[in-house]
RNA sequence: GCCGAUUUAGCUCAGUGGUAGAGCAGCGGUUUCGUAAACCGCAGGUCUGGGGUUCAAAUCCCCAAAUCGGCUCCA
């Protein structure tokens, strides 16, 4: 076995020296030094190494360090934690990207803010007495005998998971002199030297989280924190969290009179009329490119009889995110029939029926009808309603329709998840020999649109086969190698996740990188075998006979609502002048001006742009401060001086001050920048 | 759905058991002004909804809803 061949091993050659010892030999400063790489390895500078394993040290400004530094900083937590409140057993505590977590069973209750403060300010203290983190290898049942014998049953249960043979290590820190003692944790490592290392440490917030993240386990009480090596960038980290919050579509959508929701349709947005302007434009300029693409828009209904969704497996697969809607007929009638059948208690026929009613579930009156989650199923039915030739392929059928989904309460979320949107959804009926081809045009399409947006950077994913799925495992086989393919062919890198396909087949997914690191999904492409299938969809081939069409799902905005709400961050509300509702505004530096600003005003909305008027008894200081914070992207000042002249003085959002310009030249500006982008091909 | 928090005027928020407040926005008036907030006044509230405790509830307790931060799930 390894793990004993390398116990053996390290015993005969004693000679196995530490990265402190060993680097400290080369004159190597190790004052910063936080861990070191030995051999692909990040291990602390006093776990004894191999001899002649090549030794780089990662010093606290790299960005390795701050996940050995973030972890140790969870232990000193859970260290604290512990002693503050007594009897909370420890979990789990890993670095994360921002920050580390740690969860807790903490009895007597949650942890309140002010705990959170008391905890950082213990924190605070450990760290300044800068106390060693030590490692320690024991074997498996002194480590149960431990960990039992504390009553910490979750570490017990972690030491259990842990593959026979690994090494079990435990890592120390505080002072054995204090009070305190030291502090043990059942943990792989590694960790900073002493806790002088955590430069700067904060709590965050506390969260409920389930044990091993299953939601029939225990909910444990997760602290979050994070860490940097110094206070400013620790400073720095909090600035961009307070960039985020400024730049949040929810605050915007609200201060720029976008969208707004209400409690009666709970998540399901409602677009001002700006708001919608901007949806509407972004659909608009999908639907141009549709048209350059080949893609024909249909319309479909939006609720079905309940055999749409039987057919399609949406109720046998989607069941628990459908709206099941009703008629208030159909109800009526329901309630009729139970009324009729209490009336006559004595008939068990009727007695029977009402228990039936009841049951609602075995009623026709319910679930008769479905609300549409998804349109690929009444696109469908649109292929199937004739006889369709080869030389109808691909058939790319484009849907706006809005789609309902029911999501859990939890889970809702602005605009970004919403049970109420719509797609840029189309569906690609084509053969199979024509998939590689559309997947590569679509590809092509989609990395156009980001780049047209600002976004540059673009991840892609391949997400295979879950375990809830309709087709056979050669279909799915299928499927997923020639997506595969087709990413290697165009040198598109990307990363396999296992599990996360669809359930009709699997897909590409195209995440982006906004403007301040954030990474969303946006686009998706996935192939399906399994819906031509249930629906008996066919063509004539050349050959004179039927075959079976594939179906490509796709999409590249995703939802339409979310992505209106990532682009609002993006661009921090700064919309740009083929999108903002509101181009230019024309201010006036007196009521004097009026007329001649509704003048300038006029010419330029007889010319299609966007324009308001400002005329207002405000000083002109308080009518830009307006502006600017509607973050328009150009407002126009008239006074004495454009009135004389016949111009106007327009300042830009981002420029600033421009100088005086005739109308039409003002007008010319705009409608250069009016025009939507055209997608360019890659690079 | 689960854990925790929040909900007071259109917006942002104060008010912790004893007569509901401020700023901004709105409306009226005064001012007619040159690049991020003129001045004065007026109006605006079943304190999210329901139930309870109390002489008395925005405030304490219970139930529900919505929202926020997470978990789980996802476009």
């Amino acid at each position: 076995m390894a793990g004993s061949r390398r116990r053996a091993l390290s015993m005969q050659r004693p000679e196995r020296l530490t990265p402190r010892a060993l680097l400290q030999e080369r004159g190597v400063d190790l004052r910063d030094v936080v861990a070191v790489r030995a051999g692909g390895r990040v291990v602390d500078l006093h776990t004894p190494v191999d001899p002649g394993v090549e030794l780089e040290p990662i010093r606290a400004a790299d960005p390795a360090a701050l996940a050995v530094l973030r972890h140790s900083a969870a232990h000193v937590m859970a260290d604290v934690v512990q002693r503050l409140y007594p009897g909370t057993q420890v979990t789990i505590g890993p670095a994360i990207d921002s920050g580390f977590y740690y969860d807790f069973d903490r009895p007597d209750g949650a942890f309140t803010e002010r705990d959170l403060a008391r905890i950082e300010k213990e924190m605070r203290a450990l760290v300044k007495r800068d106390v060693p983190f030590v490692r320690e290898e024991v074997d498996r049942d002194r480590a149960r005998e431990l960990f039992a014998g504390m009553g910490e049953r979750y570490k017990v249960e972690i030491l259990e998971s842990i593959p026979a043979g690994e090494a079990i290590s435990l890592y120390r820190h505080g002072a054995p002199e204090s009070k305190a003692g030291t502090w043990v944790d059942l943990c792989e490592g590694p960790h900073v030297p002493s806790t002088r290392f955590l430069g700067a440490v904060k709590l965050t917030s506390v969260a409920g989280a389930y044990w091993r993240g299953d939601e029939r386990r225990p909910m444990l009480q997760r602290i979050y924190g994070t860490a940097f090596p110094t206070e400013e960038a620790l400073a720095e980290h909090l600035a961009r969290l307070e960039e985020a919050q400024r730049r949040d579509h929810r605050k915007l959508g609200k201060e720029l009179e976008l969208f707004l929701f209400h409690e009666w349709a709970p998540a399901m947005p409602f677009f001002l009329p700006r708001g919608a302007h901007v949806y509407h434009s972004l659909i608009d300029w999908i639907r141009g490119l549709y048209r350059q693409h080949g893609y024909a828009e249909v319309i479909t209904p939006q609720i079905f009889d309940r055999r749409l969704f039987a057919t399609s497996g949406h109720l046998e697969n989607y069941r628990e995110n459908m709206y099941l809607p009703t008629t208030g007929d159909a109800i009526d009638a329901a309630r009729g029939r139970l009324d009729a059948a209490l009336a006559a208690p004595d008939e068990p026929a009727l007695r029977e029926r009402a228990a039936r009613v009841l049951l609602e579930r075995d009623h026709p009156a319910f679930e008769q009808l479905a609300q549409k989650p998804m349109n690929c199923p009444s696109h469908c039915l649109l292929f199937a309603h004739r006889r369709r030739s080869y030389r109808e392929l691909p058939w790319r059928v484009a849907d706006f329709g809005r789609l309902h989904r029911y999501e859990r309460g939890g889970v809702v979320h602005g605009l970004a998840r919403v049970r109420s949107f719509c797609q840029d959804d189309a569906h690609i009926f084509c053969t199979p020999e024509q998939i590689a081809d559309e997947v590569r045009a679509f590809d092509e399409l989609l990395f156009g649109v980001y780049r047209a947006f600002g976004f540059d950077r673009v991840a892609v994913k391949l997400a295979l086969r879950p375990e809830q799925r309709v087709g056979t495992d050669e279909l799915w086989d299928r499927a997923e190698q020639v997506l595969e393919q087709v990413l290697t062919e165009t040198g598109v890198p990307f990363e396999k996740l296992p599990g996360e396909g669809a359930f009709y087949g699997p897909k590409l997914e195209f995440h982006v990188t906004d403007a301040i690191g954030r990474s969303w999904q946006l686009g998706t492409i996935q192939l399906d075998y399994a819906l031509p299938e249930r629906f008996g969809l066919e063509y004539v081939g050349t050959d004179g006979a039927a075959h079976r069409p594939v179906m490509l799902h796709r999409a590249i905005l995703g939802s339409v609502e979310r992505f209106l709400g990532i682009y609002l961050e993006h661009v921090a509300g700064k919309l740009p002048v083929w999108l903002a509702p509101e181009q230019a505004r024309i201010v006036t530096v007196s009521e004097k001006h009026a007329e001649y600003a509704a003048l300038a005003r006029d010419e330029l909305v007889a010319r299609g742009l966007r324009v308001g008027l400002d005329a207002g008894a405000d000083k002109l200081g308080a009518k830009i401060r307006e502006a600017r914070l509607a973050r328009l992207p150009y407002l126009a000042v008239v006074g004495d001086d454009e009135v004389r002249d016949g111009t106007l003085t327009p300042r830009a959002r981002e420029e600033g001050d421009l100088p005086a310009m005739t109308r039409a030249a003002f007008a010319e500006l705009l409608l250069t920048q009016a025009e939507p982008p055209r997608p360019a091909p890659r690079p």
